[in-house]
DNA sequence: ATGGTAGGTGCCCTA
C-alpha cells in the first residue's frame, strides 16, 4: 500500500513540530504541502529529510506556497501551471516511482465578482487546460490540495448560510466539475458518496471546529489509471484538534502500488 | 450588519 496525503499546512515554520510527530506518526510516502508560508532559502529541509524525505518546493515569501515531500526520489519537477503567467507560488508537479503527482493551492477568490474572484476563475481555466494535456499521457496522475471550493452542498455545513458564497459559487463548482470531466475521480466522494459532514477545513473563527462548522474543499483527484488503484480515501480529523493546529486537516489517500 | 481568529509582516494583507 502506498500512503499520499494532502495538507494546507498554514505556515510550515509555525507548523515544524506538528508536521513532524505526523510525519511519524503516518508515515506517508507522499506529501502534497499547501500553503507552506516560505521562501525556498528558509524551508526546514533538514528536519524533514532526516526523516528520510525528499523534498521539491516552490515558495515565495509570506503567502502561498507549495511543496512535495517523497520517500522515494523525485523527478521532473515543474513549477508553476505550464503556459499560465502568475508570480504567486500555488502548483508544483512532479513525477515520483513513475507516477505524476502534483500539489496545488487554488486562490480563495475572497469574494464573488471581486478580482481575487477573476483570477481564481482563471486560475482553474489553466489548471483546466494543463489537466486536459496531462490525461493525454494515459498514466497514473494524482492532484492533491487545497482547491478553495466545496463542489456539492453535501459538502458544507450550511448550504443556506453559505449560498453563491465564495467556495461555493456556480462558477466555481462548474470549474472544479468540468475537471471531474475530463475524466479525474473525486476520490473522497467517490469511496463516501453520500457521507455527510466529510470536511477537510473549519474556520479558525466562530468556533467552527467545536461546532463542527465545515467545509470539504481540499481534493485528490485521480487520472483513471490512478483511480484504478483506489482503496481508501479519509481525512485526518485528529490534526485539526491539537493545539496549533492548521485550520484544515490532511486528506489522507491509499493507492493498490 | 458585523465580527470573530490565525499567520506573516512591519504600522495591514490574506485567508
Amino acid at each position: 500500500m502506498f500512503t499520499l496525503a494532502a495538507w494546507n499546512i498554514n505556515s510550515i515554520r509555525t507548523r515544524l513540530p506538528l508536521l513532524l510527530s505526523w510525519l511519524k506518526e503516518r508515515t506517508p510516502d507522499i506529501v502534497l504541502l499547501q500553503e507552506t508560508k516560505v521562501i525556498d532559502d528558509q524551508f526546514p529541509s533538514e528536519e524533514i529529510e532526516n526523516l528520510g524525505y525528499n523534498i521539491a518546493m516552490y515558495g515565495q515569501k509570506s503567502y502561498n506556497g507549495v511543496a512535495i515531500l517523497s520517500k522515494f526520489p523525485i523527478e521532473d519537477v515543474t513549477q508553476g501551471i505550464p503556459g499560465f503567467e502568475d508570480d504567486q507560488a500555488r502548483y508544483l508537479e512532479a513525477v515520483i516511482k513513475g507516477m505524476r503527482v502534483a500539489s496545488v493551492y487554488v486562490p480563495n477568490g475572497m469574494a464573488v465578482g471581486s478580482d481575487k474572484y477573476a483570477y481564481k476563475l482563471d486560475f482553474l481555466k489553466h489548471l483546466y487546460l494543463h489537466t486536459q494535456t496531462l490525461l493525454t499521457y494515459d498514466e497514473a496522475f494524482v492532484m492533491g490540495g487545497d482547491f478553495n471550493i466545496a463542489p456539492s452542498d453535501l459538502d458544507v455545513y450550511d448550504p443556506e448560510e453559505w449560498h453563491e458564497k465564495i467556495l461555493c459559487s456556480t462558477a466555481e463548482r462548474e470549474a472544479f466539475r468540468s475537471l471531474l470531466y475530463l475524466g479525474l475521480t473525486d476520490a473522497l466522494r467517490a469511496l463516501h458518496p453520500n457521507e455527510k459532514e466529510l470536511y477537510t477545513w473549519w474556520d479558525y473563527q466562530r468556533g467552527s471546529w467545536q461546532n463542527n462548522f465545515g467545509l470539504r474543499i481540499d481534493h485528490f483527484l485521480l487520472s483513471p489509471q490512478a483511480a484504478d488503484l483506489l482503496k481508501e480515501v479519509s481525512v485526518d480529523k485528529q490534526m485539526r484538534d491539537v493545539e496549533k493546529a492548521s485550520d484544515h486537516a490532511p486528506v489522507l489517500c491509499k493507492l493498490e502500488l
